[in-house]
DNA sequence: GCGTTCACG
DNA sequence: ACGTACGTGAACGCC
């Protein structure tokens, strides 16, 4: 029984799929028509033709061979658009999860692989199979060798043999290089002979046979002006021939029994089936409807009638459950650690959960996990903390573990830090885990782990495992990309500064906390009292269902709005704030929800989290934001009430350390001077270099009248209209905010941009750029892909372009307080200050500062974050000094 | 675990 | 005609 091997064709098939296909992604937003129409086909090819054996091929680079012939050769070829470029990753992986074998090779291009596997396969009467999408690997064709390709975009194939092809061209294989080298090729910019197309050679060739008789014979041809074409081509001909020659002796591929192939049923793939969900790709999910699941909880679903409901397919992805964890060794007194790893030069570090495991870069399967209680004792140990300083650390988020390091016996830690859940966050700022065991999925196509099935401890070894391949995979990555200097001269340095403050913390006052509590208490029951009175009975305020009941249907008020959901009637602000002029009960439950915000969230919520040190140690997180904020957690101190007083009062309990006094400086404007800069928008910039009331020009500029002239409300509408524009405005938006109709608020923006001709254009060049590229990116390079600029999906569009039109403003803005963070780090130390920085609020930095260094901080501050990045326009930064966060004064 | 609400820039 | 402002985190109710 002869071997049926089918070599695919990968680079042309995607290429093929990618622009056949519209535009589809994953529900993470990946790009997958090309791996769509990929997989697909090749299931199709596998199901029909059931292959012994499966390879496909890859072009490596566009430096081959060939283009050392000739320079030129596919140089008149687009640049791979860039919502293609990560599907091959994607397709890889795919290839993985199915165990089928994939090459590519340097210098080489995929038909080279793929000549030489069919020379190889074919021997022995043995049958080949190639499935690529262009014909330039008919030249391979013999009596057991066969090409199919892929005709009207992707769903018709047709089957091309040494009958097909004599049908169609009268030719030979062999032949088939001697006519691309007489007419050329232009999408691979092979020249061929000036003037000569296919007719003509085809007529030639049926004449003399091959190249070299037509060369020879050139004045035996008919016509003159084609004589002088072949005399005049003649190098060009030989040359083309060259590059159309496919290597078939290439070295290295001689045992095809790596090209085994097993086909699996779809339902016995589980890592197959991860995937398919990951992308999306829920029509080639159809098979697992009826079929029998090899094990886990459907079982019981399927025993009553043998098949697993459909809403098997729709969940979460069902992670894998028999993966091999890698062996690891426990320390109970990590003090050996020290020891164990202090020839380390590069030392891997992965947490989970509360263990955490190491290894030597240089022997990394030796890996070795200990509890948090256990190495919080080892940080006592003088020589671990000395080894950690001098070593390099290499890991998914890392800052925890440095963090811990600070604040509980190494003050003076600061190794060198390698951080692949950063890196990835550059790459993919909307991902929602960076954790190792999530990259080494989306990345090396590990399958889906089962975590619950695992200790935490071999979970923490796992990601030890993955963590050499996403070194190396995240870093090419991070290079083509060009965000690698994102990493090095913003995230990374970043890491021991946030480290810095969340170890430090914030002194905060518990009886000021505690009288607080008391105050919005009483306060709550009050307003509590008198809702209950006007609903005639008590009931639970603070579910919107109840309330909704009340409000809607027992007291009769008329709904303004339901819920997102539709499910209930929305008990919002804005609809209790229309109601509360007319209804008592409506500014009831304001006041009420208010108070008890305070209370939970604030007065109680803070009390929690005080550490023993009478400090709050927020923990920043650097890779949560789309946009390259930081944001903060357990607790949140970056939304720390300042707008109503009585939510204000809660920062009295925010306090200087004895001897201090807190700093706080912030940008002012800082969103709208990026947009100056960026638009370009003169009478934006004007405004700055005038330090003008931005929002009263504005209302000057629109309203067409003198800035003197501008009332408080005017001013105010001006100001919403500035915010809406970073936002990415719209009428219905603006009609809300201002509560004007959408004629009104239409009116407003084109009277705007009118005025601010820069913005204008910068709107629309953004979404164009963000649509041409398949991102957008922040003065800095920072980059945030917007798949959705492409969807058919008003809604998701639109969405898309605010975003597109957002992003690269509060980015850049991010990038900039990120850069200021880091210089006003580097002048204190620089400086000797004893001062702390305490916490970053996106455009406002706040310090603890001894009353000797009063004067000298704010001076430093202020000029590094005056500094930190030119812009067109100046930066400004407004500081202030005060006992606690409440009463500041400005200086 | 998800939806609603509301605190911040 | 579509249904909307950008970016977060925490508490709470409810299933």
């Amino acid at each position: 029984m002869p071997t049926k091997f089918l070599v695919v064709d990968g680079s042309s098939l995607l290429h093929r799929a990618f622009f056949a296909l519209p535009l589809l992604t994953s529900p993470g937003g990946e790009f997958t028509n090309a791996v769509y129409g990929f997989a697909t086909m090749l299931g199709k090819v596998l199901q029909k033709e059931q292959p012994q054996r499966v390879a496909v091929c890859f072009d490596k680079s566009r430096h081959t061979f060939r283009t050392e012939l000739y320079a030129d050769y596919k140089g008149q070829r687009a640049a791979t658009p860039a919502e293609l470029s990560p599907q091959f990753e994607s397709c890889k992986q795919l290839l993985q999860t199915m165990g089928i074998v994939w090459e590519e090779r340097e210098g080489f291009e995929a038909d080279d692989i793929i000549g030489t596997l069919a020379r190889l396969g074919a021997a022995d009467k043995n049958e080949v199979l190639i499935l690529t999408g262009d014909r330039d690997s008919f030249q391979l064709i013999t009596e057991n060798v066969r090409v199919m390709m892929t005709r009207k975009g992707i769903s018709v194939t047709e089957l091309w043999d040494l009958a097909a092809l004599q049908e169609h061209y009268g030719l030979r294989p062999a032949q088939m290089i001697d006519l691309k080298a007489l007419m050329g090729d232009a999408s691979d910019n092979i020249p061929g002979v000036a003037g000569i197309g296919e007719k003509t050679a085809l007529k030639l060739l049926a004449e003399y046979h091959d190249l070299d008789t037509v060369l020879a014979n050139i004045e035996n041809v008919n016509g003159k002006a084609l004589r002088a074409k072949l005399e005049n081509g003649r190098e060009s001909a030989l040359l083309s021939r060259q590059l159309a020659i496919i290597d078939c002796h290439m070295s290295g591929y001689a045992d095809l029994t790596k090209y085994d192939y097993q086909s699996q049923p779809l339902a016995f793939n589980q890592p197959l089936i991860e995937f398919y969900k990951r992308m999306g790709f829920t029509s080639l999910l159809k098979p697992l409807e009826g079929a029998v699941k090899p094990a886990g909880k459907s079982a019981a679903a399927m025993s009553k009638n043998g098949s697993a409901k459909k809403s098997d397919i729709e969940d979460k992805p069902e992670p894998q459950a028999d993966v091999a964890m890698p062996e690891y060794e426990q320390l109970f007194t990590p003090a050996s650690l020290t020891q164990l790893l202090a020839a380390a030069e590069t030392v891997y570090l992965n947490a989970y959960k509360d263990y955490f495991a190491f290894a030597d870069k240089a022997a990394p399967e030796k890996i070795y996990v200990t509890e948090k209680q256990a190495l919080l004792t080892a940080l006592a140990e003088p020589s671990f903390g000395e080894w950690l300083s001098g070593c390099q650390i290499c890991g998914c988020d890392i800052k925890p573990f440095l963090t811990m390091l600070l604040r509980y016996g190494r003050a003076d830690a600061s190794p060198r830090l390698i951080d692949l859940a950063l890196a990835a966050y550059l790459l993919e700022p909307t991902a929602a885990d960076y954790q190792a065991q999530a990259l080494a999925v989306r990345y090396l196509g590990w399958p889906l782990l089962a975590e619950k099935q695992y200790e935490p401890a071999a979970l923490a070894a796992y990601g030890i495992a993955a963590l050499t391949d996403l070194k190396q995979k995240i870093w090419q990555r991070l290079q083509t990309e060009d965000l690698q200097h994102l990493y090095d001269e913003i995230e990374q340095p970043l890491i021991q500064v946030l480290a810095d403050m969340e170890a430090t913390g914030i002194v905060v006052s518990r009886s000021t906390l505690e009288g607080l509590n008391r105050e919005f208490t009483q306060e709550e029951a009050a307003h509590a009292a008198r809702i209950y009175e006007l609903a005639g009975h008590s009931f639970n305020i603070n579910s919107p269902k109840q309330l909704g009941e009340i409000l809607f249907v027992e007291l009769g008020i008329e709904p303004l709005k339901k819920t997102k959901t539709k499910t209930g009637f929305s008990t919002s602000v804005e609809v209790l704030e229309q109601l509360a002029g007319q209804y008592e009960i409506a500014a009831e439950v304001l006041a009420f929800r208010s108070a008890s915000k305070l209370r939970s969230t604030y007065a109680e919520g803070l009390q929690t989290l005080i550490a023993d040190d009478g400090r709050l140690h927020t923990s920043f997180n650097q890779t949560v934001t789309a946009t390259g904020r930081l944001s903060s957690t357990d607790p949140n101190l970056q939304n720390i009430p300042v707008r109503t007083d009585m939510g204000r009062r809660l920062r009295k309990a925010f306090c200087a350390s004895p001897g201090c006094v807190l700093l706080a400086a912030d940008y002012s404007q800082i969103e709208l001077r990026v947009l100056a800069h960026i638009s370009d928008d003169k009478v934006l910039q004007q405004s700055f270099f005038n330090n003008e009331d931005i929002h009263a020009r504005t209302a000057a500029e629109v309203l067409g009248i003198d800035m003197q002239a501008v009332t408080p409300e005017q001013r105010r509408n001006a100001k919403a209209v500035n915010f809406g524009i970073v936002y990415g405005i719209s009428d219905f938006g603006l009609s809300q905010d201002l509560g004007i109709s959408r004629a009104e608020a239409k009116a407003y923006i084109e009277a705007y941009l009118q005025r601010y001709d820069g913005v204008r254009h910068y709107m629309k060049n953004i979404v164009e750029q963000g649509r041409e590229h398949g991102y957008v990116q922040t003065l800095c390079g920072r980059k945030r892909w917007l798949p959705d600029l492409h969807s058919r999906n008003f809604n998701l569009r639109s969405f898309a372009e605010r975003t597109a039109l957002n992003t690269p403003i509060q980015g850049t803005a991010a990038d900039i307080i990120k850069l200021a963070m880091l210089k006003v780090a580097a002048d204190m130390q620089a400086a000797g200050m004893k001062s702390k920085m305490l916490l970053q609020v996106h455009d406002e930095l706040i310090f603890d500062v001894p009353l000797a260094e009063q004067q000298p901080m704010t001076e430093l501050v202020r000029l590094a974050m005056e500094s930190a990045f030119a812009l067109k326009v100046p930066l400004v930064v407004d500081a202030k000094l005060g006992e606690n966060w409440y009463e500041m004064h400005k200086i």
